[in-house]
RNA sequence: GGGUAAUUAGCUCAGUUGGUUCAGAGCACCUCGUUUACACCGAGGGGGUCGGGGGUUCGAAUCCCUCAUUACCCACCA
């Protein structure tokens, strides 16, 4: 078979799938075996793959593919979230396109549509994730707005409430006018804006000409303003105590309070107080017992209490207001301002305070579970520091109670039905017919049907159905046979810009449910925590350090690159850059918002499709050699004996370093060992060293040992590049067994490995390179044969017996002869510093006076080195209190670094 | 204001318990090289007093203190 001169990406990744997909690998079902679980963070069913995706679910890929090679039972479940806010606000755009407003349209009816667009055009990402490679158990496909999904929502919100930790309450939210809904404050960004700070004057009641100004940037709230605040201790106000003010405008009388909120030094000290719109301010009326004015619909425009200007949206209202303001000569002066802003992080408008009634739940008993599971160690944090972050934002004081009701409709609906004659009424249940039920029993009235209940408009929060995501997509609320078998995961890898509301939610669900699930001898046995490693990964971010976007524009198409450099390229690129818990600044091909290019290569990525074709090169020099059952010559035998007893210990040494680097999930490590090893070791020295000579053959056990340890390496680098690997894979025999595919193959046992040797090895390195460097710095051909002649040392003689290293030297490097010197200086000599053995080097030209430099500058730097030590030995301190082992290293550094000097000073001389 | 981290070669970053293996990798750069698996290549090379200062220690890139700079998170900015 030929093979192509260039590993071509596209028609393997796309062939392998197939492949894989067809013979059911990544399929799970529960069996004897230990089962090696990983659920994937649902991406938004909207999504489309961007690089945080792409960092992420590659590392989960790895996990999952390496613990399928160990023979794990490994199940990686795959699936998309609902994502109540951006979804909704997506096909209510869609729809207006088409021309049909939300409002003429039913909750059932818009539903339909939403999810007719969903089936259409929802979960393209998981295409995407195919793409990349990951080997999810896409039979396990699941969406968190799906039938089983929500009836588990609908059970655990009937559980908390019976168990009391459900209230609705009226609280300041943040209100998004444009969606028409609450939002949570993580679904709110703040950024710093450029707004004006508007000075206007309160004349004091009762006075004819003595004014109060304060410095708002919002003056149209000044329409329900309750008070004017001042610090107490503020000189300039004590004698306005017991004062009243009259609002401009609407000539309303309301008091000046004292408050310590104020900041005397903010704008002139005198703040006004607008309860209904904004969060500090309801906190400050509800200490003085102020009235509480709402001036808004819900939709942003000013209601009746807006007086003049009624159905205004806020910000015409407010140009208006400051330019009626300035007419009667109310506003004092204006001036340019940046503030922080909050808009919706789905619809981008500003953000409104917003007087709501809400559902909550208590999180105090919770947020304390969640914190205990990780700081005990039940929950693991990579990288140990985020447990801090952890901590910090579970503090007591910190965590409020969670609101879970959105004024949306898609999304799961609350199980809560009221009494219409009697709205302060309400039933909790799981169905109709419960809350019905409870109902008759509650009120007495037996003759109550379903016609006087009213199910309660709002859904709950996307994240009260993700926060059961470990749970329920095992069907664990139905039947929890799978659940008791997968649960716990092992492992969840996902950004820390979302630790509080998903890991730590995830955490209090587990604890919450799952004892109860499992069954009490299980959840003793297993644990009962969603997951016990959970692996952060950093941001990806942009060679400007900015994160990633679609706001920004920043994020590289993963289409193209996956496209230009291969899945594998990609993959291999981007987790070669990502050391657990670090931001990675992915320097990728992007366009930034003012269309300036800024890169237009990734070298990373470049590196990956590099890796890729140096090993389809190896393939191709292995499969294109003749083989032979002739034994080599002598020499050539020593050569290959040595080349495989140097790949078999190397190998065994990498692979005991992955297995410990896997263990920390040091994956970036374990990639850039394996490139190492493969690039250097394997095809740079290994394969150079047993490759015959043009147009010979190759001995068949030297070839099958060859074969055996490739088919090995693939299996070690498939988890990181699993397309290229099985492609090699397929490649390396012919006649393969029906599923015999490197995907489902064994991850090899690392054995011990032989340091004295390799170390020798390092020498043998050393004392090539030197010697081509001499080559090099003297012009000489790379295959002019050259001498060599090695210092008679005992060192030297135990390292030139080793079997074959001899030959491989000559070979190697192009020399012959290699013999034996009792002398220290030879005419002409060329001298290779670096090795302990201190080799010298015959050749006919040497360039006398780029030597000398090279040699004086070596000279120096011994001498200083020598010099280092000796103090070091001479200080009484080091001597008896360092370890025998350390002080007797040292002393033998020193012995031979003199010895080294002594042979350059000689070879110094000699030049002269 | 509260918190978390980072600062090591021109760039992007490794460096796990302080001690031959620790000052490293990739890219970039320089020199040389192509009938012979690979120019998506090969051989070699230059380049860093590990942010500054102080301390602990026989010994510090590594531990402690401090300063500086940067980034991010939370809260908040009338």
């Amino acid at each position: 078979m030929s093979l192509s001169p260039q590993y071509n990406a596209k028609e393997t990744e796309e062939k392998w799938y197939q492949h894989w997909m067809q013979k059911g690998y990544f399929h799970s079902t529960p069996d004897e075996r230990e089962p090696y679980t990983i659920v994937i963070p649902p991406p938004n069913v909207t999504g489309v793959l961007h690089m945080g995706h792409m960092l992420n679910n590659t590392i989960q890929d790895v996990l999952i593919r390496k613990a399928r090679l160990e023979g794990k039972n490994a199940c990686w479940v795959p699936g998309t979230d609902h994502a109540s806010i951006a979804t909704e606000a997506k096909v209510v755009k869609l729809l207006r396109k088409q021309g049909i407003k939300k409002s003429d349209l039913t909750r059932e009816e818009f539903l339909k549509h939403a999810f007719e667009w969903k089936d259409e055009y929802g979960g393209k990402i998981l295409d995407q994730l195919k793409m990349l490679g990951a080997s999810c158990d896409w039979d396990r496909t699941r969406f968190t707005m799906e039938d089983k999904l929500s009836k588990a929502v609908i059970k655990v919100f009937v559980d908390l409430h019976k168990k009391g930790l459900l209230y609705r309450g009226l609280r300041m939210t943040n209100w998004d006018p444009a969606a028409q809904t609450v939002l949570s404050n993580e679904e709110v960004i703040h950024s710093q804006e450029n707004s004006k700070l508007y000075h206007v004057r309160y004349q004091i009641e009762g006075s004819e000409d003595e004014w109060v100004t304060i410095a708002t940037t919002r003056p149209e709230t000044i329409l329900a303003d309750a008070a004017i605040a001042v610090h107490p201790d503020d000189e300039r106000y004590t004698h306005l105590r017991g004062k009243k003010v009259i609002v401009p405008m609407v000539n309303r009388v309301i008091p000046i309070i004292f408050d310590k909120y104020v900041k005397v030094d903010f704008g002139t000290g005198a703040l006004k107080v607008t309860p209904a719109h904004d969060m500090n301010d309801y906190e400050i009326g509800q200490r003085h017992d102020l009235e509480v004015i709402d001036m808004l619909h819900d939709n942003g425009r000013l209601n009746p209490n807006g007086k003049f200007y009624v159905g205004m949206t806020r910000e015409d209202a407010r140009k208006q207001i400051a330019k009626d303001l300035k007419a009667q000569g109310h506003l004092v002066k204006t001036e340019n301002y940046s503030n922080s802003v909050g808009r919706s992080e789905r619809t981008n408008s500003v953000v409104e305070p917003k007087l709501t009634k809400q559902w909550f739940l208590k999180m105090e008993d919770f947020s304390a579970t969640a914190l205990k599971a990780v700081e005990n160690g039940e929950v693991n944090f990579l990288p140990e520091h985020m447990l801090n972050m952890y901590k910090n934002w579970l503090k007591e004081d910190n965590v409020r109670d969670w609101c879970i009701s959105r004024q949306l409709w898609w999304g799961q609906q609350i199980p809560a039905w009221y009494l219409i004659s009697d709205r302060d009424q309400l039933f909790v249940a799981e169905t109709e017919e419960e809350a019905l039920a409870q109902a008759k029993a509650q009120t007495g009235n037996a003759e109550l049907t379903i016609e006087d209940l009213e199910r309660e408009e709002d859904v709950v929060d996307t994240w009260f159905s993700s926060w059961l995501w470990p749970m329920s997509v095992f069907d664990a609320f139905e039947d929890p046979k799978e659940f008791q078998y997968y649960y716990p995961t092992n492992v969840l890898v996902t950004g820390w810009d979302i630790m509080f509301f998903w890991v730590a939610r995830m955490i209090m669900a587990g604890y919450e449910w799952a004892p109860e699930l499992l069954g009490e001898e299980l959840a003793k046995k297993k644990g009962i925590q969603p997951f016990k490693d959970v692996y952060f990964t950093g941001m990806v971010r942009d060679v400007l350090g900015r994160k990633m976007s679609k706001s920004l524009g920043n994020s590289p198409d993963s289409l193209a690159l996956i496209d230009k450099y291969g899945a594998d390229g990609v993959r291999f690129g981007i987790l070669s850059a990502a050391a657990a818990g670090n931001d990675v600044i992915f320097d990728a091909p992007f366009v930034d918002k003012t269309k300036t290019a800024i890169k237009d290569e990734s070298k990373l990525c470049e590196n990956g499709r590099n890796f890729c074709n140096k090993l389809w090169n190896a393939l191709k020099l292995i499969k294109g050699w003749e083989v032979t059952d002739a034994a080599p010559s002598a020499e050539t035998q020593a050569i290959n004996a040595f080349a495989a007893k140097w790949l078999d210990n190397q190998y065994n040494k990498v692979l005991t370093g992955l297995d410990e680097s896997f263990k920390t999930y040091r994956l970036s490590e374990v990639a850039n060992n394996l490139y190492n090893f493969l690039w250097n070791d394997f095809c740079s020295w290994y394969l150079e060293l047993i490759k015959p000579d043009y147009q010979q053959p190759i001995d068949k056990s030297t070839l099958d040992l060859t074969i055996n340890y490739f088919e090995k390496f693939m299996t070690l680098l498939h988890p990181f590049m699993p397309f290229v690997t099985e492609e090699i894979w397929a490649n390396l025999r012919d006649n393969r067994a029906d599923g015999e595919d490197c995907v489902m193959s064994e991850w090899p046992k690392a054995k011990s490995f032989d340091a004295k040797f390799l170390y020798n090895v390092d020498i043998f390195k050393q004392l090539v390179g030197a010697v081509r460097d001499t080559r090099n710095k003297n012009q000489l051909k790379p295959k002019e044969v050259l001498q060599l002649l090695v210092k008679d040392t005992a060192a030297a003689h135990t390292f030139l017996q080793e079997a074959g290293m001899k030959a491989a030297i000559e070979r190697i490097a192009f020399v012959n002869d290699i013999d034996y010197t009792t002398e220290e200086q030879h005419e002409g000599a060329n001298f290779i510093a670096g090795t302990e053995q201190y080799y010298l080097l015959f050749q006919k030209t040497v360039d006398v006076v780029a030597e000398r430099k090279a040699l004086e500058s070596e000279l120096k730097r011994l001498e200083g080195f020598v010099k280092g030590i000796e103090k070091k030995l001479s200080n009484e301190r080091f001597v008896s209190n360092a370890p025998a082992k350390v002080i007797e290293n040292e002393r033998k550094k020193m012995a031979d670094n003199q010895a080294k000097i002594e042979l350059i000073q000689n070879n110094l001389n000699n030049l002269n």
